[in-house]
RNA sequence: GCGCCCGUAGCUCAGCCGGUAGAGCACUCGGCUUUUAACCGAUUGGUCGUGCGUUCGAGUCGCACCGGGCGCACCA
């Protein structure tokens, strides 16, 4: 069956609404009741019953049984059958119900009854069309299941997949929750811009795009750290922005180019008080969405309740593979230990991004339960305050759950020249060639001259939360309009 | 970017060693009619992702391309 006859008996049927005087796309209709409203309202009905109750419903149609005498619609909140008989309904409608199509949508007036099957129902007594849809939806008992179809129309997916409107539904509240959070704690949500000369505050190439009139390329942000740190200078002691992100990097089920971040900063704290705070709100946050902290992601259980384990970095490396980084005092030293662990070391010569290196391949994927995995290398923590005793490490930690990176936290580095020059140690690499280097920002160092006080730190990744919280194997479900290749047309 | 796998009807899928393109659901028509139908009967419906090649003959074999999924890499 070619989809263009499919979509031509529709027409047809659409010409023929407007023949009998029936607009096909009215302007409003007032309901009374959701669909679950009513189930819940009704559910002590008895099975063959009916009352005189007068509801006003509407929704899409989704499936009919025996001519439309039986016709089930949804709204946003559930399903509701519509019981049409010919009986009930005025001749005029009850005709017009073969010009119905599934897909289309209609409002109902009538009244409540149960049928002796069981089924909820309206008994129809005025229905009229509010949309005539012209092609057909994917149905039978295998629904929609393509995965790069309902990536690519995901309009449809939502119609055909519930749970896709229950994750997107559960990412807006996890975000709202975590707002409430931050707000509560005496936060003040902000925006920064989104569109910068230099792309800073992460390891990550970014977007160019061109400004005609100043004709000057600007980079789309690849992170929002650096601007609220200014804020944190400027006296706003408490500060967050939950906003979009931009990584010229690859698209995985961990992935999107264009994803979510929470980044808030507080002055006065350091990392250990972060560390608190970020397992209290995720704590929060769990409890007020899910009615509970124990998560099962992909059938493992993950526990919000429990207090998260807090791990040193280098600890971490010894307990997996018994090797004792503090030992390794030189590069040379450190690129040895890695290959006698079977590391791949693509670019990587410093120290610190050896043992960096080494963690993510042997450790990072054991971390499945929450846990801090804490005091990095320095050099690749150009942001963070040097560690208060321990020698070449930084107060940095990362939060790790099923062996994912949630979150990243620190103590931020606050003085200005320690800060320019590890600036200018990323400039260096950049002009190397390192692409992911990050730029010398020279007035976000004239910023920190002024003088910034003592401030934690840390960015939650917002999309990676909400599929531990909903269980989604892919990034892409918890993402409404993924960012997918477009179809070549020749 | 690399590796593995996939692409057949609107949807979900068969199609073996190369020999006339199939099923279920949906659609259309008919039957039944305060009944749950996922029913009964009939009819429709396909440039088998695209191109080139091998062959008497290609959905099937080969090559290239397009699109996708998963994994790796990079990162959050």
């Amino acid at each position: 069956m070619d989809v263009s006859k499919l979509k031509a008996d529709r027409l047809k049927k659409l010409g023929q609404l407007k023949e009998l005087g029936i607009n096909p796309y009215p302007y409003k209709f007032e309901r009374s009741h959701l669909a679950s409203q009513l189930q819940e309202l009704y559910k002590e009905l008895p099975k063959g019953s009916e009352n005189e109750d007068q509801v006003t419903v509407c929704g899409r149609i989704m499936n009919s049984r025996n001519n439309w005498l039986f016709t089930d619609i949804h709204d946003d909140s559930g399903k509701i059958q519509l019981f049409c008989h010919k009986d009930s309904l005025p001749e005029e409608q009850f005709n017009m119900l073969k010009l119905l199509d599934k897909g289309d949508f209609v409002g109902c007036t009538g009244t409540m009854k149960r049928t002796p099957a069981g089924e909820l129902s309206v008994r129809a007594k005025n229905l009229v069309i509010l949309s005539k849809s012209l092609l057909p939806l994917p149905d039978g008992w295998e629904g929609f299941t393509d995965v790069e179809a309902r990536y690519r129309h995901r309009y449809v997916d939502m119609i055909t997949n519930p749970e896709v409107r229950d994750t997107l539904r559960k990412r807006s509240l996890t975000i709202r929750h975590m707002r409430n959070f931050l707000d509560d704690h005496g936060y003040l949500e902000v925006e920064t811009p989104t569109l910068q000369v230099e792309a800073g505050g992460a390891d990550a190439r970014p977007f160019v795009t061109h400004h005609n009139a100043l004709d000057i390329d600007l980079y789309l942000r690849i992170a929002t750290e650096l601007h609220l740190k200014r804020m944190i200078i400027g006296g706003m002691e408490r500060v967050y922005e939950i906003g979009r992100i931009f990584r010229n990097e690859g698209i995985s089920t961990r992935h999107n180019p264009e994803f979510t971040m929470l980044e808030m900063y507080c002055a006065y704290g350091d990392y250990n008080q972060l560390m608190d705070f970020t397992e209290e709100m995720l704590r929060y946050i769990a409890e007020k969405l899910l009615g509970t902290a124990e998560l099962v992601y992909q059938g493992k259980n993950i526990s919000f309740a429990k207090p998260f384990r807090r791990l040193r970095m280098a600890d971490a490396i010894k307990e997996v593979t018994g090797l004792d980084v503090s030992t390794l005092k030189t590069n040379e030293e450190a690129k040895a230990a890695a290959v006698k662990l079977g590391v791949e070391l693509e670019n990587k010569d410093s120290r610190g991004h050896i043992i960096n290196a080494i963690f993510e391949s042997k450790v990072e994927h054991t971390l499945i339960e929450p846990t801090f995995l804490m005091d990095h290398p320095v050099e690749i923590s150009p942001l963070t305050k040097i560690h208060r005793t321990n020698q070449g490490e930084v107060e940095r930690f990362e939060l790790f759950v099923y062996g994912r990176e949630l979150a990243n936290g620190y103590s931020e580095l606050s003085d200005p020249q320690d800060q320019r020059e590890r600036l200018e140690e990323q400039a260096k690499k950049k002009a190397a060639g390192n692409e992911e280097a990050m730029p010398l920002d020279l007035d976000f160092i004239m910023a920190m001259e002024y003088g910034m006080p003592p401030t934690m730190g840390i960015g939650i990744g917002i999309d990676r939360l909400v599929m531990l919280l909903t269980d989604s194997p892919s990034i892409r479900d918890v993402i409404a309009f993924p960012t997918m290749k477009p179809i070549k047309h020749q």
